[in-house]
DNA sequence: TTCTCGATGTGTACACTGCCCACAACAGCG
DNA sequence: CGCTGTTGTGGGCAGTGTACACATCGAGAA
């Protein structure tokens, strides 16, 4: 028994939640240690019930920590879209539509930079494309980062800011750019280089991503 | 100094060259599982010692797993320079510094490809700056990939291509695009992907780099 | 109301891991 | 020859994932 103040020893046999609460402990695990951080059992104990518990919920620990991974995708969705509300639109629409894909990078290294441990579990599961706009991906707004990255794409096909048939597979080239840069930022040569530095760094990237695309 | 690789029980007490040793059965792991596959004790009994053996050359686990990252690092140096080597100059210097910057990001990618449990592993340590260019992840040509692209860039500038201002700090945009392809290719959304697919990829996203950088 | 049953949590157990400690064997030195 | 520092061994501990049998209980059937 856990006389934990903040987590109250429950009085009911079953726990209620408890899929949710080993989540929940599992991202918190990430956050500070990343994926390898991710313990069943010390899941299992955050949340005041015995280790097998957890096996009603979850065939094994990778099928934990693919649960806790999606989670952390929904919450770089939330970051880009944060991102994306402290750029409005100014009705240009060439300008705007520019800015919004800068704005999903902006947030994609944010979340990156703000919180590592959660970034790399958002991306140590393998994914492939079926599954990038699952639901259980998506944030607040219901969109996976994946969905935003394709929004402002199609954003910009719309403005005329870059030919259609250039539009196709585009997501993976901006994602791919920003995606290395977040890698580089937190576990890369690039790791703990000035804030002034990475900010440069991220423009330039961003730069050359709407030079490029 | 690597004699009877398939040694299965020694006659002296000595092993004779246990880390390196180590690090190869590490290497052999990782090329199946990943940085996660990498287990010292597995490691041990592949070289047919104790235990504890180990400790005499590493200070524990995460040290092992070090020193095969840096071995992971210079076999990518080594995939890039056979790219280069597959794409000799043709006397254009302008031309043969755009394909050498293509050859390195090409070979990069295709290290990632076959090798996608290196690749990961390579990545998979933290690394900073100053230790980018440790002789320690260099390939079988002294340079480590770091050093490769930074050469790319240079022939690039000495060519005219690049103007000299743009080239400070150009290696981790063009480093962020290739590496978050490479991501993307063998755990992310792109995964599974048929190979024309892949291929097509890489070379608009060398477009971009080409034309944004 | 009572009974049953499936879903959920518990207890015990096993193989495996990284790592600590004390000890053993040996190569290279005087 | 003996000494000594390096390298490998053996036993042990805490912690992990997970398989198996069992306990508890909520809800629908009788």
């Amino acid at each position: 028994m856990s006389d934990d103040p903040e987590n109250p020893g429950r009085t009911t046999y079953r726990h209620g939640d408890l899929r949710g609460a080993l989540i929940a402990a599992g991202v918190e695990m990430a956050r500070e240690g990343g994926p390898r951080a991710v313990v069943l059992r010390e899941a299992t104990r955050r949340a005041g019930v015995s280790p097998n518990a957890a096996y009603r919920h979850f065939a094994d620990r990778a099928a934990l920590l693919h649960a806790v991974s999606d989670t952390c995708l929904g919450f770089a969705a939330d970051r880009i879209q944060q991102a994306l509300d402290e750029h409005p639109p100014t009705g240009d629409a060439e300008a705007d539509a520019r800015m919004a894909l800068r704005a999903v990078g902006l947030g994609y290294i944010a979340f990156a930079r703000e919180e590592p441990g959660l970034f790399r579990t958002a991306f140590s599961v393998p994914d492939d494309l079926r599954q990038a706009m699952s639901p259980a991906k998506a944030g607040r707004n219901g969109l996976t980062p994946f969905q935003l990255v394709g929004g402002a794409l199609d954003a910009l096909v719309a403005a005329g800011v870059i030919p259609p048939e250039r539009r196709e597979n585009a997501e993976f080239l901006a994602w791919a750019a920003v995606h290395g840069l977040g890698m580089l930022v937190i576990d890369g040569p690039l790791r703990g280089l000035d804030d002034r530095m990475i900010d440069y760094s991220t423009d330039r990237l961003l730069d050359m991503v709407d030079r490029g695309l």
